[in-house]
DNA sequence: GCCCAGGCACCGA
DNA sequence: TCGGTGCATGGG
């Protein structure tokens, strides 16, 4: 398969594997040889992604794999009713519509983000298609250091997840929020995550179930404040939270994560401040963002990893 | 040992 | 409305 990208003289693969390959406990994907691979659910049957690109192409190339052992005369439908999902779901976690030109003519005028797009020049802001994922992402994210989030992550994934072999490697798809409703709180608790974490995210898991809570009071919103609203009426989700997964997830540009410790310690670097920034202090320097202030952020956060 | 982590809810004034 | 506090634990 051939997924296009909108404006490929604006996007840089290998710097996308770089930021995917962030974390040493990522078991959503895998960057390998500039392959990337990661498994996906197309109606409920699992498929596995290999993805590569050549330099210059207007196109990613994808094979998809049925990694399953079922007969290929069984498998052969769902891969061919795959494309599509595919493409879509392909396009919306790398961001390959995005146009990067008017973050990139903003930018440039910014003593802060210039050297940034300079360097990262054609870094996609990589999302999270998943509402239920982003969310309980957050959730565990919070107030803990970045490792250790990926530790209790990890454990989440591989001990509620459905997994596959395949290639030597072992390929898991993200919980579902049935199976996270189902769970002893002892099981989630033995992850290491705090028990107002397990609260949060076993009611939404919960609220998915029961129909109370579901994608489209995000999807279907007329706008940010309502998809923000929709997000804070979640016990667990504040305003970080909410900005996360409106930036990751819905792919508001304006989104904001104003009291995230990584933009602060951007902020604090590049601003030369002699501590943390205090809140009104963050509003303050961000304030000309607007409407770029997702990729902004997101291009602060991948600085960060330089070291 | 101490302080900070990709925060948040809850409490009392 | 607002500041203080507990959460859980790893890493610097």
């Amino acid at each position: 398969m051939r997924i296009p990208i909108a404006h490929p003289s604006h996007f840089n693969f290998p710097e996308i594997l770089r930021f995917l390959s962030r974390s040493t406990r990522e078991c959503l994907h895998y960057v390998e040889d500039g392959h990337l691979f990661k498994m996906i659910a197309v109606q409920e049957v699992p498929l596995l992604m290999d993805i590569r690109y050549k330099e210059g192409a207007a196109y990613l190339d994808v094979d998809v794999i049925k990694p399953d052992p079922v007969p290929m005369e069984w498998a052969a439908p769902a891969l061919a009713a795959a494309a599509a999902p595919v493409q879509a779901l392909l396009t919306r976690w790398l961001h390959l519509d995005a146009d990067l030109r008017p973050f990139y003519t903003f930018a440039a005028t910014d003593p802060v983000l210039a050297p940034l797009v300079r360097d990262y020049h054609g870094l996609r802001l990589v999302g999270v298609p998943d509402l239920f994922e982003s969310i309980t992402w957050t959730v565990m994210g919070q107030q803990i250091n970045l490792a250790f989030a990926y530790t209790t992550r990890k454990r989440f994934i591989e001990t509620l997840g459905y997994s596959v072999e395949h290639g030597g490697r072992t390929h898991y798809l993200y919980p579902k929020p049935a199976v996270v409703a189902a769970a002893q709180p002892e099981l989630l608790r033995e992850m290491q995550f705090s028990r107002g974490k397990i609260t949060y995210m076993q009611n939404l898991a919960q609220q998915i179930v029961q129909g109370q809570f579901s994608a489209a009071l995000v999807d279907d919103a007329p706008d940010f404040e309502t998809a923000k609203a929709a997000l804070v009426a979640l016990k667990g989700i504040g305003n970080w939270s909410a900005n996360y997964v409106l930036m990751k997830y819905a792919r508001y540009p304006q989104s904001l994560p104003l009291e995230d410790a990584g933009l602060h310690q951007a902020l604090r670097r590049y601003h030369h401040l002699p501590g943390k920034p205090a809140l009104d202090e963050v509003k303050r320097l961000t304030a000309h963002w607007g409407p770029h202030a997702a990729y902004a952020t997101f291009y602060c956060w991948h600085s960060l990893f330089e070291v």
